[in-house]
DNA sequence: ACCCGTTAATGAATGAAGTTCATTTTGATG
DNA sequence: CATCAAAATGAACTTCATTCATTAACGGGT
């Protein structure tokens, strides 16, 4: 936050450049994690770097482009140790909770991820290679192992989505009558939405993974 | 688009409202389906119902209740009617290729969906209920019952972002070295990159399916 | 030392989009 | 017949992202 002394901070080019790609997406996450997508903007982004907002445009090439630099960022922080040490299905377990967990508060990152170019997220990349390699080493080869991680991948995007859901989701106001058997069973559900669903999530991955394992070995 | 004639189309009150959320949704639902997403604007609605912007707040609230009113119409396209005629494990994979197929087409929904209260979807919980009847006459009850149901439509809303991405999703670009062999799997994919996501989701939706079997029968 | 091109900042302007509001008209109601 | 509520209008407002002309400093070449 706290800018070096600088000669002019008026017009013109700076004595050191103030900004980069690096700061820029530093801030962002700052704002995002402190504040929430909705207050991340040009403007709030170009205040955090005490700069002016058109200043971005000079190393970023639009607002998309900043959630791009944030997104490998968050890519990062997936865990992807189990395919170290542990055998395919269950690191694919721990690798796919890890990333549910890292998207749950970054959801406005989903629908730009899930178009994007793999070519603009090394860190991406680097997480896919690994995954594969494990799976390779289980004897999955070919267009199956990327089928896996885009199947587990769509698994995860729409489970962070619904960890991210208001606590009465369920609730269904005036309409209890259209839905009698639906609405009792969902009261059953953990009081805790986010309990609820955790355990959704781990229900699907978990037969998800058992049916690969069957497919896969035997 | 054609109105009846009517007296003064000026100011004030017409002599027959022009307006309904009945027709507010299905010229919302005619512009997405021509012109896509990016051209439902409350003005463009407005204009294709040949009314002022403004006038639309007199009967929806926001434009995401347009979107809530949209939602609610494609869901009635899903088809449901395999819960009647084949059993569940069976019933549920055509549930579920039947939304995915629904959603494609209108993922700029999904942020929508994902976090809206049932409360405000009459067709949507009517669904539930019927998936909701087919499971437990499969014995499968209570919570059980609502997480299967969240766990599939977790991925079927994941896959619908993928299958709405752009062909060379899967290209490394100058960033080969960083992923050989994800990068030679991947390039053993379908050519077409639609039915690499079909594949991928079939792959997925077969192996969750066929673990939940193993899980709740025999 | 001087010129000059490149880089990186500024602030003002633009334009798209959602939303609000005072106003007006008109059909229905007591 | 007076009045009210519904439903439309257009103008104004707000918030954003983005563009553009301008300006200033750094640095390499002559």
């Amino acid at each position: 936050m706290s800018q070096q002394a600088r000669s002019g901070r008026g017009r013109g080019r700076p004595s050191s450049p103030v900004l980069s790609r690096e700061r820029v997406s530093q801030a962002a996450i700052r704002i995002v994690t402190v504040q929430g997508y909705r207050h991340l903007t040009m403007a709030s982004l170009a205040r955090e770097l005490g700069v002016a907002a058109s200043a971005l445009y000079n190393h970023v090439s639009s607002k998309r482009d900043v959630l791009v630099l944030i997104q490998d960022r968050i890519n990062e922080q997936i865990d992807c140790s189990a395919f170290g040490t542990e055998p395919w299905d269950r690191a694919l377990r721990q690798w796919a909770g890890s990333y549910r967990q890292c998207f749950m508060e970054h959801t406005a990152l989903i629908p730009v991820m899930a178009v994007l170019p793999v070519a603009d997220s090394p860190q991406t990349l680097r997480m896919y290679e690994r995954v594969t390699l494990a799976l390779r080493d289980a004897g999955i080869v070919g267009a199956d192992a990327v089928d896996i991680i885009v199947g587990i991948e769509a698994l995860v995007f729409g489970a962070a989505y619904d960890a991210s859901a208001p606590t009465d989701i369920f609730e269904p106001g005036g309409l209890e009558d259209l839905a009698p058997t639906f609405t009792r069973f969902a009261a059953q559900r953990a009081a805790d939405p986010r309990a609820a669903a955790d355990r959704a999530f781990e229900l699907a991955l978990d037969a998800l993974i058992s049916g690969l394992r069957q497919r896969y070995t035997g």
